[in-house]
DNA sequence: AAACAGATTCAAAGCGCTTTGAATGGCGCG
DNA sequence: CGCGCCATTCAAAGCGCTTTGAATCTGTTT
């Protein structure tokens, strides 16, 4: 069924039939009803392809998933934002196309986006430091909406992003205020922007408090939980380990408990853990009680916000770049205690 | 940068340039080469939408994730299924659309990616054992492959699953030849096929040893590390409590050894653990010698296999169903033992 | 009753591509 | 030299929708 046939059923022009249909003003409340009905009952729906081509827009938002060709890990964050939104993607009507890239040729993608009119505009996922996407898509003049920061670009852009650095500040000062001095960090790679704001973040807190950060106290990785292990059972074997450590993500935090639990040593009594929680839908941390003291924002719920973001930006593109800082909360579970007495 | 315009700059009609560049014979190979050459240094790229209404075709398959209201979990899985399958639809030029949908019309979401014209095929994710959406998906006409199988479904369809049956009894013979009885399962929610399925396979291991399964010993939910853990916990709890489990998932396993820590149990000594490795890029199980013993199989190649197989079942819509059945690796790792002597 | 404004409806022209069917040009051959 | 054939190229007709500008139909107004 398509647009013709559905106006000859009906006696009207194709014209006053994709009016009625698309809410145009000018056509009787009467027909608008008629048409509407009829196009249910014939289960009309117009082809994609076609208003594409003839709006112009391609109702398309573009997510484009960089797989490292070193590591070959897909971010677990991901698959949370992008429910989150899709969520108001569905709600605006716009559709979501996925394309996975080795970061190769990663520049290229964007090019074809924009020159085919594949996506009417894009989500930048984990930005880095001085990440060359974004100048990229500026030039391109593709709107955009980065799911995260880039510290060492000044120019002006959509982002939504969760305050990294507060976060883990708060994190140190509450380790601080239970009297922990030897506080380590098992940070994500510090070439992504996120990690090196959590790392600035946390020192912070400690050089606040007159507390000089110790270099084997700092570990930066990819945040798998064999990583987490890892990490934690290297600081394990120094001569005066740390007796609390921040964790950057849950999976590396479950890590980090196995290497204490094969060391004989009890999260909280011995050494205290805060992990950042991305409150993922299938990595819950515990039920009423968290299992781990930790910083929280939702990322499903930065997805949303960062659909909203791009999507009002389409819509109205001559409006200054926005952004959204959010806060994370800090959240008390079972993994942190006083510092234990020597 | 449009046909139109290119085909003036070449001073060739606009039906040459797009037969040169789509490869058709009946063009020069000098004027192939010449119209190659100008889209290049034009940076032409045929506009999609055009393309799709012109072809009808959308070059677009379609991946429907159910977000269940319920538990509002995303399958942790999926992340790396659609990395896989990406990197297939990338090679041969298709696009991959995600629409995120609550499970309340979920059909209609089809009936609508079908009249619109929006996807070329479609994977069908989480089957359930008897699914309304095969039967759906065969009456829309609309090709699909299922990532998994439907066991009450007797109709040939296309699906790429892993022996889930033969996986769970290898597990539970493994277990057996240690001297375990006292056999437990820590299942995914038994209404999906897959989970279904591992039961049937690890409950035929058992009864072919002559060993009846406990009920108590037998657990059916979300994949969760707290569900893990309170299965775990709760059948520690017992006046007999298994002396090995069988866990569907990774990140449950993660919970089960988390629920023996507290208990102050070991695995392998106290415990063996068996648990389905998807092999996740973001969830390794180990890195030479494996945490858990497991049953194995990687989802992004399965996501690969799918995309192959729905492709080649686009491009040849009057082959008959194909299917692959993969079958899971046993990996021996540092979580299972002999049983205890009491 | 004629004239006019406002409310509806319509025909037709795109949107940028593919594809059909026809036209052109170069070449070998009788 | 003229013909036919093959290799190239082209003009034009869609694909199914939106949107412009014109046409028609009401109901008022003078």
């Amino acid at each position: 069924m398509n647009l013709k046939q559905l106006s000859e059923i009906l006696g009207l022009s194709q014209t006053t039939v994709s009016r009625a249909l698309n809410g145009y003003p000018e056509v009787a409340e009467r027909t608008r009803l008629r048409v509407q009905h009829a196009a249910q009952k014939h289960n009309y729906q117009p082809n994609i392809g076609a208003q594409r081509l003839a709006r112009g827009r391609s109702m398309t938002i573009g997510h484009v998933i960089p797989l490292s060709t070193q590591h070959e890990m897909v971010n677990p964050v991901f698959a949370d934002f992008i429910a989150g939104a899709g969520e108001r993607y569905s709600a605006c009507g716009y559709d979501m196309k996925l394309t996975i890239v080795d970061d190769q040729n990663e520049e290229d993608i964007y090019r074809d986006l924009k020159s085919r009119g594949s996506v009417d505009g894009i989500i930048v996922h984990g930005p880095l430091m001085n990440d060359p996407r974004i100048p990229l898509l500026q030039e391109l003049d593709l709107p955009f909406v980065v799911h995260g920061r880039a510290s060492d670009i000044d120019t002006p852009y959509c982002w939504v992003d969760v305050n990294n650095a507060s976060a883990f500040q708060r994190a140190g000062e509450f380790l601080l205020s239970l009297g922990h001095r030897r506080i380590g960090l098992i940070n994500g790679l510090e070439h992504m922007d996120f990690a090196h704001r959590r790392r600035a973040g946390l020192v912070a807190a400690l050089e606040a408090a007159g507390v000089t950060p110790n270099p084997d106290y700092l570990h930066a990785g990819e945040m798998t939980e064999i990583n987490g292990h890892d990490a934690m059972k290297t600081m394990l074997a120094l001569d005066t380990p740390p007796t609390a450590v921040v964790v950057a993500s849950f999976i590396a935090a479950l890590g980090v408990r196995r290497a204490l639990d094969e060391a004989g040593l009890r999260m909280a009594r011995d050494v205290s853990v805060i992990t950042f929680d991305d409150d993922l839908s299938y990595l819950r941390n515990g039920d009423r009680i968290p299992i781990f003291t930790a910083t929280r924002s939702s990322v499903r719920q930065a997805g949303r916000l960062s659909a909203d973001l791009l999507i009002s930006h389409i819509e109205n593109p001559t409006a200054a770049p926005e952004h959204k800082l959010l806060e994370a909360d800090l959240i008390i579970g079972n993994s942190t205690g006083p510092v234990p007495q020597e």
